[in-house]
DNA sequence: GAAGAATAGGAACCACGGTTCCGTTTGTCA
DNA sequence: TGACAAACGGAACCGTGGTTCCTATTCTTC
């Protein structure tokens, strides 16, 4: 079921636990680098193993990429907590919104699966509620600050950034620039008038 | 290079222009309904045709979905010729928005193509440039009014639209509510107070 | 340091789906 | 109506890439 059960990680054997986390950052990079369609191959000769070994410590490609994204969220997460205590909430949030979206401009991978690709979502659903529950508590504060417009859910916030995400990919028709997109974006959230 | 050379067109033999027609209509449902992953074969299929001749008429896939494409941005092209005309602008701007997002949200593989599939875009380049150019009329008058922010540029329509797309998809991990998305990208295009 | 279990490695397997090929059918034209 | 080119059909082909499997290697423990 659960690609890392953290009670078993600690039995493993010593070059399996190295292994584990050779694989772990040549995923990283590769995926980045190429996005979901990098393959297991590659991501095997990048940490210098088998593919077996991959597959030994994943069940499958989802799975590996599933980590990933789910450590992404917890880096999130910590970035809206580390700025929960900070004056002005309505920046703070704009500037959370910022340095995530430039995180994500740095890894393609990840800006496939926020715009859809075929994750297994259940397995990331926890960290998932856990940013979100964070960030409900800035949003909060923003709003009562007046600056941040009374209707915006938390809820709502992935699927906006899920679409900055989907400008920044190369491939895109007319090529515009994503950070100009989160502008646009974020004047739409300010409060009416 | 071109799918279809419109002086060719005219000597189809008549059973061959008839096929053309329906493997169209066909790809259309199908690629609408399942995304640009559904197969050649279930192209053929629905059009009661045979893989074969599919692929007499198209080079191949994406040609077929590119053609497809093709056609949308035509089709958009149309409305926002439609709307030139009217008072007030910054309304009509407004609906051709949400009339085209509504119309992107009855397909499934166009949405991914805006996404950044991998498309020709080479193909669909002149019909791009010619929404382009249309649209930048209606949103220059509509900065006259004064009701649309003046830094904004036609070229990045494309690039917020896609992201509206991206948000459609059911495969979305929080299942927002594209429409409130496109509202509140819409409220960011307002001219500042 | 020997036994046994855990882990590694990577060639082989397999499914999938786009594309090709060629024998058959059909439209066109004289 | 006969001849010929154009178009059709769909089985077979083929590359790709995820996954499996089995032997060799390495760690751990006694």
């Amino acid at each position: 079921m659960s690609t890392t059960d953290e009670t078993a990680v600690r039995q493993l054997r010593a070059d399996a636990r190295r292994n584990r986390e050779r694989i772990l950052q040549a995923a990283k990079d590769v995926f980045a680098e190429q996005g979901a369609d990098a393959q297991m191959d590659d991501v095997a000769r990048k940490a210098g193993v088998g593919v077996g070994t991959v597959y030994r410590h994943f069940p499958n490609k989802d799975a590996l990429i599933a980590e990933l994204v789910k450590e992404k969220f917890g880096i999130f997460t910590e970035r809206v907590n580390e700025v929960l205590g900070e004056d002005d909430a309505w920046e703070a949030f704009c500037g959370v919104l910022r340095g995530n979206a430039e995180l994500m401009s740095q890894n393609v991978a990840l800006q496939e699966a926020m715009g859809g690709a075929d994750i297994d979502w259940e397995y990331i659903e926890p960290s998932r509620l856990e940013l979100e529950r964070v960030t409900d508590k800035l949003i909060r504060r923003a709003q009562r600050e007046g600056k941040l417009r009374k209707d915006f859910k938390a809820a709502e916030l992935g699927m906006l950034m899920g679409g900055v995400c989907a400008s920044m990919g190369s491939s895109n028709p007319a090529g515009g620039d994503w950070r100009r997109h989160l502008e646009i974006l974020i004047d739409g959230l300010r409060a009416a008038r």
